[in-house]
DNA sequence: ATCAAAGCGGACCGCCGGTCCGCATTGTAT
DNA sequence: ATACAATGCGGACCGGCGGTCCGCTTTGAT
């Protein structure tokens, strides 16, 4: 079973796709506009080793999509706290949101691309699960909302990407409010939160 | 000023293509396989007077989705209680979002087709414009969460369509289910609810 | 009955995602 | 160094969809 290594200009012009189309994403205004001929061209390659590289345009962009987020995913599976294991529930539950908040906000034009597509829905993809169910699970072991299930789906409903979007960009507000206001917000769901 | 009115036909025509929208987008698993021309073909009527009635595809999706969510509209803005004016806050909250959580339930296909456009944020609709500058007043006139604005956002998206449908279809959530959860999650946000 | 104008519809266009096949690059065995 | 598979490359090509155009039909007012 030997595991055939890619070859040079394979490894490459992988690593050139990835710049460009992470490029162009970000300066284009809608992500329907960035054809897969534009990354190709932007990459200096052909646009067949686009499709054999990733398979299709959802591919291209969940791959891209996965590598940005992999930071996040290991400070959450094996980092220190507050993100990491071995974390209190109601310090991690927070810090987690507000770690969703910061990727979606610092990768907006990635995440719009993703559900732009319109292939699948978000739900079914591999890494809302685990968020879903490592939130389901944290928030079993806190005295407070009964039905962590959908008080789960709940919260990362709040950090939707286009939700997210459209209160940084078409309503202004700035960075840290938005993760005040989300860490505001999940205090009260989860009872810890100072009423009014 | 005389306001002409349409032709016969073309009201009929108009008719036709949002029963074969409705049932086509009812009966395909994903919107994006309904084409215009299977619309047209379905409605017995020319592609060309699809674009002319509605303008685009987005277009014509977001009238029928507008036109199904009418008597929603109608039964909030002047319907009696528990939905219409004059109900105390902290009762019309909740059935307020149940009616959207309902509509959404009934008619996700239209919902989620409108949101494969990928046209448009569903966020700088008027429609969601509306929703939330009412739940947002309302919130304000209920001693709980602080940030009425943000709160209102959060609740909406708990009830977004692809969330909605997936828990319905994916997960098998029966309708009434769902209502319950939805309920419970308001009541804990609003301070109403049950602490386990 | 007449006739303009409003409306209709199928042929047509441009664009985009995705595929194909002849050619260049790579790594290896001599 | 050299020859040679095999792996990968890339531009030409295809099918299909959203959207437009123009000659024809229907409508309804005179």
């Amino acid at each position: 079973m030997t595991e055939r290594r890619p070859r040079k200009d394979a490894a490459r012009n992988r690593a050139a796709v990835f710049a460009a189309a992470d490029a162009l994403f970000a300066e284009c205004q809608s992500p329907q506009s960035v054809t897969m001929a534009d990354i190709a061209a932007a990459a200096g390659v052909g646009k067949a080793t686009l499709f054999r590289a990733f398979g299709d345009r959802t591919g291209l962009i969940r791959a891209l999509y996965e590598a940005r987020l992999e930071p996040i995913r290991n400070a959450v599976e094996e980092g220190p706290p507050p993100l990491g294991p071995g974390t209190p529930p109601p310090v991690r539950v927070p810090a987690l949101l507000d770690a969703v908040l910061c990727f979606k906000l610092d990768n907006r034009h990635l995440a719009l691309a993703l559900e732009g597509t319109g292939a699948d829905s978000p739900y079914r993809t591999e890494h809302y699960e685990r968020w879903h169910t490592l939130l389901r699970e944290l928030l079993e072991q806190i005295p407070g909302p009964a039905d962590a299930d959908f008080t789960a789906h709940a919260l990362l409903a709040a950090t939707r990407a286009d939700l997210v979007a459209y209160l940084a960009d078409e309503r202004g507000a700035p960075r840290d409010e938005l993760r005040d206001r989300l860490a505001s917000f999940t205090a009260t769901v989860l009872g810890t939160g100072a009423r009014q």
